[in-house]
RNA sequence: GGGCGGUUAGCUCAGUUGGGAGAGCGCCUGCCUUACAAGCAGGAGGUCGCUGGUUCGAGCCCGGCACCGCCCACCA
């Protein structure tokens, strides 16, 4: 270590992450170690596909998270020998993306109208260009090591090809068909939107009765509605089949009040009698549930409201321009005017609204482009019923079969202009629908030039369905696809799980040849601070570049993890607060060992530990089991016991956390790790181990230069800008820590007896404390004691600061083997008030334990070994109370 | 209307197959002990939502109830 390193090791009592993280990324990138060759096969090598963010978008706390948790794999991954490749990129975000430039253009006094649909586009890209690579900037403050040399596009060149293969691909096969049909109208885009991108929300309305007069007759039919105004539109009115009252009214006509159109009443179970009047107006325009039952009775298909969510010419003079809700106000007064309004009632109900312009949705009939789901969903239900995807927690697997089940045909077109304009062209001349990778140069029917592409664009989860190998460059048979396709893992939020992670396995298995990835997990939704949904909107959301900055990026994903479970969560800054607690002990306690361990030899032995990343090797252990013999020499069992015991404790630490990463158990993992970590390792063995350290003792310098490497190893993949800092300052460091082999058990090292022997020198030392602080002594004060039977551990006297001997003098205390003695130190009365509660406490648990023993059902039928627990505690319980006197 | 999840310390959450309730933060007491005061040592604090049941024994299993949250749903 030079010695500005060391004289920077000395100084910097607190970790910095702000002075390293930026650095330290521009090493990891120099290093060329997110960016792996694509060689090798996808059962050797490990990828992940990220969930592209939108191009649009800023970071946010459930990228945070998504991409701690996806980090912590990869790079585990890759530690430990694996091939690795992080697929980045980001999605045009059709909606998103035009809204933003649409935004501006209305800033500008323009609209993409005055643009045109070419220079619209070019300035949507000109936008994407500059400020596109934003969120992918942010990625990197939070350390992901994703591949940032193969970045894509869902928009990129040949991104488009493989979209369009695909498009043309499901065309032939009859899934991908276009029709006149009702679809969810979202005013605000302006565009068809599929069933997943709508919400419902209850909301109240003013249920109305209105009176149709039935023709020929002094009958009245009574409807109600809450959409008076889509009266406009009715072409029927129907009632159940099986519904006296109106039995013989079924096949003759009534009058729609304010048009006058004949309405011929129909029968059709889909009318609930008990519902109002069990009369049902049947506006197949405008209400999906009028759409079929208009379908299955032939009846007439008219719209009045518009693209912009306005009345059309259709809806009459009266209203044509107004808003629905104004055209719902004209209606009301109209119907009122005339005696037509029979009531009206407040009225709770479910409505749908756009996910993407928080519009009202209309129902409308337009000519759509869709695409037959079930033949693609049933390879995709298989291979998640057969585990071939596997779906964590879990209980979200039920919820992706259910719902693949009854899977119902994707509206695929948008009328957008920024996104895959799709393939498919018309002819002016003989009106040939020409469907087609690229734009054909005529007709191939009647040979005319004249060829109109269809002006609409692809729902942006289209291309992004093709995303795992779309971005490996299929349809091209790449190295990449070779290397990488099928994926090991995706996370995701549960919100997408239809919406993106189901199309997913649908078009793998279609187009690729295999599910795109084994497993998936469904993370914690992170919720704000009170528990409310964090939105932009309500202002409820937390910034993670924000918590970077201030607490670090290692405290921001240690926090992240630690807080997520199979449930969602509410931020916790106190988790966030432990994992910056954290860097900052790791780095006090790596001082203390880099400033103290002995080097030169130490050094040695952890180079010669070490096997090269790509061996894909554990770091071996053979200076350590080596070391094993000299100690022997050394001194006394006592020295060395601590050290097995560390080792042996860690070994065992680094298993359970391996296999919680493996699990996707990333709390349970982060909160043992630092565990382990602050409580045993920091609070007990550094402790224990100082004397020797300061010694410079050449075995406790290997224990704990072997231990920092495990440790740090261990700890890279959730908290990797802090562990590969350190790093740096390691004697035995050869290369980064983010390509060091990933410690794996050493079971050997594995140590019941020195754990045994330890921990009881622990326990011995906690109650030694305890008794001091209840019995007020002065904390510096060292106590005369005497020890029954064998001597504890050297580190108990030491830390219970106990002086051991076997000098004569008064007992006036026993805590378990020690005998405390008399002294100038000891208030004779607090002690006695200790020594009573103690009795008290001891009375009790006495109590407790036999009343328990004395159930004849419990020694009776409960395990033999469990009893026996409770014998054996009654007679520890009972000795000690006879040592105090009773 | 269906489905899923939750209710455990003041707060945020853990609690493996049923055997004496845990963590972090906060709080109280004592410590500037030469790695760390973002620290160290000790401590207080819980009728595990309510209610029946199964069991020798229930936070955990079964039934009912009460709130809270989420997802799915074409009864106007």
């Amino acid at each position: 270590m030079s010695d500005d390193r060391r004289q920077r090791l000395e100084q910097m009592t607190r970790y910095d992450p702000a002075e390293v993280e930026q650095r330290v990324f521009g090493e990891w990138e120099e290093g060329g170690y997110f960016h792996p060759p694509a060689a090798g096969t996808p059962g050797e090598n490990y990828s992940v596909a990220i969930p592209p963010p939108n191009v649009t978008g800023a970071l946010h706390m459930g990228h945070a998270l998504n991409g701690s948790i996806q980090d912590a794999l990869v790079r585990m991954a890759r530690m430990r020998g694996r091939n690795t490749l992080w697929i980045l990129g980001t999605d045009h975000a059709g909606i998103a993306t035009q809204a933003v430039v649409e935004k501006e253009l209305r800033a500008e006094g323009s609209d993409r109208h005055q643009l045109g649909r070419e220079a619209f586009r070019d300035r949507v890209w000109a936008w994407k260009e500059r400020y596109g690579s934003r969120i992918v900037e942010q990625y990197k403050r939070l350390g992901a090591s994703c591949d940032y040399e193969r970045e894509r596009f869902t928009l990129d060149e040949g991104y488009v090809t493989a979209v369009h293969r695909v498009f043309v691909s499901l065309y032939r096969k009859g899934y991908v068909y276009r029709d006149h049909y009702l679809v969810n109208w979202d005013p605000g885009s302006r565009s068809a939107i599929s069933d997943l991108e709508v919400e419902n929300r209850d909301v109240t309305d003013t249920l109305f009765s209105i009176d149709y007069p039935v023709e020929g007759s002094e009958r009245i039919l009574t409807v109600a509605t809450v959409r008076p105004e889509t009266m406009l539109a009715d072409t029927a009115v129907a009632v159940n089949p099986g519904d006296e009252r109106y039995r013989e009214l079924v096949g003759s006509h009534c009058l729609l009040p304010l048009v006058g159109r004949r309405l011929p009443i129909i029968a059709d179970e889909h009318v609930d009698p008990e519902f109002g009047t069990g009369a049902l107006k049947i506006t197949p325009g405008h209400d999906p549930n009028d759409f079929e039952i208009g379908r299955a009775h032939g009846l007439e298909e008219i719209g009045v409201i518009g693209e912009d969510g306005r009345m059309t010419a259709e809806a009459g003079e009266r209203f044509e321009g107004k808003t629905a809700a104004e055209a719902q106000e004209a209606v009301v007064a109209a119907l009122r005017d005339q005696g037509s309004l029979r009531g009206e009632e407040p009225y709770n109900h479910a409505v749908p609204f756009s996910h993407r312009s928080g519009e009202r949705i209309e129902p409308r009939i337009s000519l759509q482009w869709f695409c037959r789901m079930d033949e693609l969903a049933r390879p995709a239900i298989e291979a998640v019923e057969r585990d071939e995807v596997r779906i964590t927690p879990s209980q979200w697997k039920r919820v992706y079969l259910d719902w693949m089940r009854k899977i119902r045909p994707w509206c695929i077109s948008r009328q957008l202009w920024w996104g895959h304009r799709i393939p498919v062209w018309y002819c002016e001349a003989c009106g040939e629908t020409i469907v087609a990778e690229s734009e054909p140069e005529a007709c191939p029917e009647c040979g005319a030039a004249e060829l109109r592409q269809d002006p609409d664009v692809l729902d942006t989860w289209f291309s992004s369905a093709i995303w795992p190998f779309a971005t490996l460059g299929w349809p091209e048979e790449t190295a990449e696809l070779r290397a990488f396709y099928p994926t090991d893992f995706l996370t995701t939020a549960r919100e997408i799980l239809f919406l993106w992670v189901a199309r997913m396995i649908m078009t793998g298995i279609e187009f690729a040849g295999d599910v795109p990835f084994d497993d998936v997990y469904v993370h914690s939704v992170i919720q704000a601070r009170d528990g409310r949904r964090m939105s932009k909107s309500l202002g409820t959301g937390i910034d993670p570049l924000e918590e970077i900055d201030v607490h670090g990026a290692d405290a921001l994903r240690f926090g992240l993890l630690a807080m997520s479970s199979t449930q969602d969560v509410r931020y916790s800054d106190a988790k966030v607060e432990q994992g910056r607690d954290l860097a900052n002990k790791l780095w006090n306690a790596s001082r203390l060992i880099l400033l103290h361990a002995e080097q030169d030899q130490s050094a040695t032995s952890a180079r010669q530990g070490q096997v090269p990343a790509a061996a894909g090797g554990n770091i071996e252990s053979s200076q350590w089991s080596s070391r094993r013999a000299p100690r022997q020499g050394l001194d006394p069992a006592a020295s060395c016991l601590e050290d097995r015991w560390i080792v042996s404790r860690l070994e065992r630490t680094i298993g359970s956390v391996t296999a919680k990463l493996e699990e996707y158990d990333f709390a349970h993992a982060a909160l043992e790790a630092y565990s382990f970590f602050w409580s045993e390792f920091c609070d007990w063995y550094l402790e224990i181990a100082k004397p020797r350290l300061y010694d410079a003792e050449a075995e406790v310098s290997a224990t704990l230069l072997r231990s920092l490497e495990r440790l740090l190893a261990l700890l890279h993949p959730l908290m990797p800008f802090v562990t590969e800092e350190i790093w740096s300052y390691h004697p035995g460091r050869q290369g980064h820590l983010a390509v060091h082999p990933f410690p794996a058990v050493e079971e050997a090292l594995i140590d019941e007896a020195a754990e045994a022997e330890v921990e009881a020198g622990i326990e011995l030392t906690r109650r030694l404390r305890a008794w001091r602080d209840l019995a007020e002594v002065p904390a510096a004060a060292v106590l005369a004691a005497r020890v029954e039977g064998e001597a504890p551990a050297e580190f108990v006297g030491r830390l219970s600061r106990f002086e051991f001997g076997d000098a004569g003098g008064d007992e006036v205390a026993s805590v378990g083997p020690v005998e405390v003695l008399a002294s100038k130190e000891l208030d004779a009365e607090a002690v006695s008030g200790r020594i009573e509660a103690r009795r008290e406490e001891l009375r009790s648990e006495v109590a407790r334990a036999e009343k328990k023993l004395a159930n004849q059902g419990f020694v009776a039928k409960a395990p033999p070994e469990v009893v026996e627990e409770e014998r054996s505690k009654l007679e520890r319980y009972r000795a000690e109370l006879g040592e105090l006197g009773e």
